[in-house]
DNA sequence: GAGCACTGC
């Protein structure tokens, strides 16, 4: 049954010990790195012993349950979908025999609100939950009551070995089995010396280690779209008039890179290779070949200041976790070293762990699933950590402003109905009304493209400048309307591929948005029959600024910029909106950002507050 | 004149 590949991987001498260990408890964990193989055995080990059963594996992304369903498949020599699937947004591949599924965390959140015992399923794998994404730790904490109601239900949590006393303590359980991977060492070297300028330390180390160390590819860390294009720019300035007759490959990676752009860097190279990337190459992504890493030992983290209610986009050191992660990507093939692009001392007073999510983002979405899942009381729910009472109170509040709970803070007949699309709670608002109102195309159009990220791509030096082609689109100072208009002229053009050449958009970020489109149209026919339609699009502003009734601003004339009706914080129009250096005195917003100012990104002008 | 970490439903 059991083929020699399967037999060979660390895990395989734990594979009694842990279906003995499951029969006897009802949560268990099982922490092991990477290459041990419990992602892909665990699941069929639980089979073999009990054909029975069904089991739910998730991850936090969507390539990783497609990619290891794929796997295990061949592993059984099945046909993917029969016995072993993956169900993700856009894509269910599983059937009525299918007994193991993979599936993102999203995914099994949203069967909590169809079946709030998740009855379907026996055995339920929380894979990667130390990378505590705020699905991950939701369901954890949904697991944890509903393992008082199923006595039957068996829940394994599948983590790196870090704070694995915390996730013990937190399930109260003391079934742990570590599992040790078979890696290779990582030989880690800090710069005695911090310098001023990371892409100058940057180039240098990259350039030293090209000229000096044996053959292998390099993945270099960086933290951005402009830091990866600086240090690019020096990289092959410098290479051009060295003496030295070696040459090396820049490739960059991001996720701002159109896709066909990004498989450049993954494509074998005659010389020497380097991927300057960001953290998109520590978990998401796995390149092959590389030797050699260089850390520069910052990241952009993304968080809500919960008192100015803004976002923020930041640079911050990475965690000591982190770095590790980065490190061992060197270590995947043979033998590799990391260069930290910091002392050993910084190294030291780096925090362990970065914060998890939960406890740094803005929650109204999450607590309107959890409301929708049937939670009472969500300020006192058990979760592995709090987030901010106030914050919650304040998204309750939201909510029944939404119309989504009532004066109690119970779930109304709209609220469901919100829940049930996969929006922030402002857009399933404004999509629900907007249909009541017949203006449903403009704003299944609008929302859908507001949806997804990258819809523009501009190489350094792009001759078509943003404000010349947003110019082409532009209606009624609106960019919600203006970005609908976009999706439209995409969908009548016939040739849409030099349509997005011509204007720089994302081929593949339309096509996704047409997707979206495509899903919540399926989504409101279960919510409303309404489908007349008018072109009016002062009704489509009158709407959406209900549905955004605590973003609106008004321009403040002595200090030049936007002041914040709900915080009176200052802030300016984003360049990428159409209204950039226009001051329309009344506007609402999707988003307030801090990166290098405070930005309002998606911005209508309307007639009055 | 000036900007764009990463996931997911």
């Amino acid at each position: 049954m059991l083929n020699e590949f399967r037999m060979q991987l660390p895990i395989f001498q734990f594979r009694e010990k842990i279906i003995k260990s499951i029969r006897d408890n009802q949560v268990i964990i099982i922490a092991g790195e990477t290459g041990c193989g419990k992602t892909t055995q665990i699941p069929q080990y639980i089979y073999e012993n009990d054909p029975g059963v069904k089991i739910a594996v998730t991850q936090p992304r969507r390539v990783a349950a497609m990619t290891l369903a794929e796997r295990c498949s061949l592993e059984k020599q099945t046909k993917l979908g029969q016995l072993i699937g993956y169900n993700v947004r856009f894509d269910d591949c599983t059937s009525k025999d299918t007994q193991i599924t993979f599936l993102t965390d999203g995914m099994l959140i949203r069967e909590f609100i169809i079946d709030q015992q998740l009855k379907r399923y026996d055995v339920i794998i929380i894979d990667e939950a130390h990378e505590r994404t705020v699905q991950s730790d939701l369901l954890l904490g949904l697991l944890k009551n509903l393992c008082r109601k199923r006595k039957q239900l068996k829940v394994i949590l599948m983590s790196a070995t870090m704070q694995i006393e915390k996730f013990a303590n937190y399930l109260e359980t003391e079934a742990i089995h570590i599992i040790e991977a078979r890696t290779h060492t990582v030989d880690v070297y800090n710069v005695p010396i911090r310098q001023q300028d990371y892409v100058e330390s940057m180039v240098n180390t990259i350039l030293q280690l090209h000229f000096t160390q044996p053959e292998g590819d390099i993945l270099a860390f960086l933290t951005g779209q402009e830091d990866i294009e600086d240090v690019k720019e020096i990289l092959i300035e410098r290479m051009k008039i060295s003496t030295q007759e070696k040459q090396l490959d820049v490739k960059m990676l991001y996720s701002a890179l159109p896709p066909e752009v990004q498989l450049e860097a993954f494509q074998k190279s005659v010389h020497r290779k380097v991927v300057l990337a960001t953290n998109i190459a520590e978990t998401s992504i796995t390149i092959d070949g590389i030797v050699y890493v260089v850390d520069c030992g910052y990241v952009k983290i993304r968080s809500f200041q919960i008192g100015k209610a803004i976002d923020t986009l930041l640079l911050a050191p990475v965690s000591k976790a982190q770095a590790e992660q980065r490190a061992g990507r060197a270590g995947r093939q043979r033998q590799g070293q990391c260069y930290r692009l910091y002392t050993q001392q910084t190294y030291e007073r780096l925090a362990k762990y970065m914060l998890p999510e939960i406890l740094r983002v803005n929650l109204l979405s999450v607590i309107l699933q959890m409301k929708a899942i049937g939670i009472q009381n969500v300020l006192t729910f058990d979760l592995i950590d709090r987030p901010d009472m106030e914050l919650m109170l304040a998204n309750l509040n939201q909510l029944v402003k939404l119309k989504a709970l009532d004066s109690e803070f119970n779930l109304t007949e709209h609220g469901k109905n919100m829940s049930s699309l996969p929006l922030e709670p402002q857009f399933s608002h404004f999509l629900i009304k907007a249909y009541e109102c017949g203006i449903y195309d403009l704003a299944l159009n609008s929302i859908s493209v507001l949806q997804v990220e990258n819809l523009f791509y501009f190489q350094r030096g792009a001759k078509e400048s943003l404000s010349k082609i947003l110019g082409k689109f532009k209606i009624a100072n609106s960019d919600h309307l203006t970005k609908a208009n976009i999706l439209r002229k995409y969908e009548e053009t016939q040739n849409k591929k030099s349509f997005c050449k011509e204007n720089c958009l994302n081929h593949k970020t339309l096509q996704k948005a047409i997707s979206v489109k495509q899903q919540l149209k399926d989504y409101m026919k279960r919510i409303t029959k309404k489908e007349f339609e008018k072109e009016d699009y002062d009704k489509f502003k009158q709407v959406l600024s209900e549905a955004l009734m605590f973003k609106h601003a008004v321009y403040s004339p002595s200090d030049q910029a936007y002041k914040l009706k709900s915080t009176n914080q200052l802030a300016y129009i984003h360049p990428e909106s159409v209204l950039f250096n226009q001051k329309p005195k009344y506007v609402i917003y999707n988003e307030v950002i801090l990166t290098k100012k405070v930005y309002l990104r998606d911005v209508t002008e309307i007639d009055e507050l």
